[in-house]
DNA sequence: GTCAAATATAACTCACCGGCTATATGGCGC
DNA sequence: GCGCCATATAGCCGGTGAGTTATATTTGAC
């Protein structure tokens, strides 16, 4: 699945937002998730066949850990349309200048 | 359809790619995109619910425009991660001063 | 070795998505 | 009005996604 594919799901953005915290073991992400264990390994398998999160086994706690670099595709594919959006909003701003209320 | 879910699908990023060059009626987006008119016209209606494009009648024809804002949020979700990312860029780099090859 | 804890996988269900073809809608030319 | 052109919608189908419960797997404690 696509990094995009991956940051579809809600509760896989959520995921990544906590593991921006540091590593989680998987019963951490689930207590904090409103989803059952498997529902959360499940989203897990998939970030992981993203290249998004990685595992690192640690007696019987799996902690898995962010890695963003996947992330960085999107980045650049936003990148041409922050030039969009902040070109609006420059009109939007010399106009402002121009023709103040 | 969150603006997460609707950049989930490849043409859909390729409509809004397109539109990066300005308005596009449906018939030049159809021949640029290897799917039916129909099926353009579905995702241009997922886009639409998603605010990612507008529409603007003109005769027949049905002109669409890019309405980049839902991707601020997108962009803004983003924020933390490229520092993340960045960080990882720093600790190689650093990495490789301290031990050159 | 046995049991319990942590996690993954299997198997299932339900809903939705993306493609298609066929058809409806609305504007234009005549 | 009639027919054509551009686009949207309807309706269908196959695939997949996200959730569940039940079970397997691995490891640590004793």
């Amino acid at each position: 699945m696509s990094a995009y594919a991956a940051l579809a799901e809600p509760h896989r953005r959520d995921i990544l937002d906590l593991l921006r915290g540091g590593e989680r073991s998987v019963g951490e992400l689930v207590a904090r998730l409103d989803i059952s264990q498997p529902g959360v390994s499940k989203h897990l398998r998939v970030l992981r066949d993203a290249g998004l999160v990685t595992v690192r086994p640690e007696g019987r706690v799996r902690r898995y850990a962010l890695s963003p670099a996947p992330l960085a595709e999107v980045d650049a594919w936003l990148e041409p349309y922050r030039a969009a959006w902040s070109a609006r909003l420059d009109v939007l701003q010399r106009h402002l200048e121009e023709h103040p209320e």
